[in-house]
DNA sequence: ATCATTAACATAACAGCGTCAACAAAAGTC
DNA sequence: GACTTTTGTTGACGCTGTTATGTTAATGAT
């Protein structure tokens, strides 16, 4: 068997190597375009199929670019609950934290979630899973943490508490991000009300179901 | 000036014509293949060109999908609050609709957002901004009649309020449409618990910034 | 050192896309 | 009927993702 050595090495050397490249192009042009598998291969001075060698599809790319995005807002996150001890202010700084890194790079949290048509592809890959729950741990187990020290109420698990967050926080970040707040709205005020509902809702977490159910939900 | 006639008339028809069969294709193959005008034209019985005598753009046609959209999520709001009279509950159950709607129909809920690369070019579209506008006044006039009745405090103004509605059912349901929740997450729960933190957040809506201020904010 | 094998890369080609220009037909006015 | 405008078809351009085929270089075995 010829030819085997550090290869392994190598390829996933060059794999960093070009989603690197992938990240600039697409953060600087970001989306008009929405990154061309051709453009990004002669950007690298190789031939349009070259990539072809180290990511099967356009998708398992974009996919990676995705788990990277996530690992970046991850980071974010931890970044701004250290030397915070009160579980109520790790949390609004954690969500504040995700609100201003989105907004500020709008480009990279479009990519995390806008993608109709790569949906179904989005959903097989494992390494976007795992990078996804990783980031939403940080909330999560902020919040485990402050029901272990009696902060907020049990009656709720951490975790169906922390996509409570989530929703609050991507809500707010992909319709700013979309420019789709309409004129006449003060978004300024926005983000502190949100945030201050957020954990009002979770402090007084009423899980007696207490909407009308005129249909079956979906889930 | 030859052949005026009615021809204003006959080209609006048919441009609802052809937006009838591209809701119809988006409907049911929705997305993966994104709505290719050639194959909608040819869908038609046309050629792959004609609708350009009709949608200056892709873009156009895309927009005018997404303003129909816009205008079906306002139709089941407005039919989810006949009947109501407490602004509560009229809140409640708009909010619920709004998930409802786009949680059964997930392909027409992401045609209304979901769209990188495409926001430029809707930002500049009225009819759409015109039925954006009304949707959302759908939840912006309850608010600001409980308020005139005293069901609401006066210390949020009502656009900003439905914002924060809208930004917790967007969150909600775009999460879920794409497929984002976190395995382990107790779905049903989310709803109810959601639509009692944001009516508690806005019941003690706290206007004063209570947000730490790293950076500068964007908006 | 030579040869075979295999990886990396380049090139060509295919089908599909959005878009526009050029052209045929039809339908209205005069 | 002649003229003009609208509607529709066809061909073409440049782009895309992707695959197949060919080329080059590096390595392992001999």
């Amino acid at each position: 068997m010829p030819r085997p050595k550090f290869s392994d090495d190598l390829r996933a050397q060059k794999r960093e190597q070009i989603l690197d490249a992938a990240m600039a192009v697409f953060e600087k042009e970001g989306g008009e375009e929405a990154l061309s598998f051709r453009r990004l291969a002669t950007e690298l001075g190789l031939s349009y199929s070259a990539p072809y060698r180290y990511f099967v599809d356009k998708q398992e790319l974009v996919n990676a670019l995705r788990a990277r995005a996530f690992r970046w807002i991850e980071a974010e996150m931890r970044g701004a609950i250290v030397g915070l001890s009160e579980p109520e202010k790790q949390l609004e700084s954690l969500a504040a934290a995700y609100i201003r890194s989105g907004m500020a790079h709008p480009h990279r949290y479009a990519l995390m979630f806008f993608a109709l048509d790569q949906l179904e592809v989005a959903r097989r890959s494992i390494e976007l899973k795992a990078a996804k729950r990783d980031a939403l741990d940080v909330c999560t187990q902020v919040i485990a943490a402050g029901q272990a020290r009696g902060n907020f109420p049990l009656d709720i698990d951490p975790l169906t508490a922390s996509h409570l967050f989530w929703i609050g926080a991507h809500g707010l970040v992909s319709l700013q991000v979309a420019g789709q707040f309409v004129m006449g709205c003060d978004v300024k005020m926005l983000v502190p009300t949100l945030i201050h509902a957020l954990r009002t809702g979770l402090e007084h977490a009423d899980t007696s179901a207490k909407v009308p159910s005129k249909e079956k939900r979906h889930g």
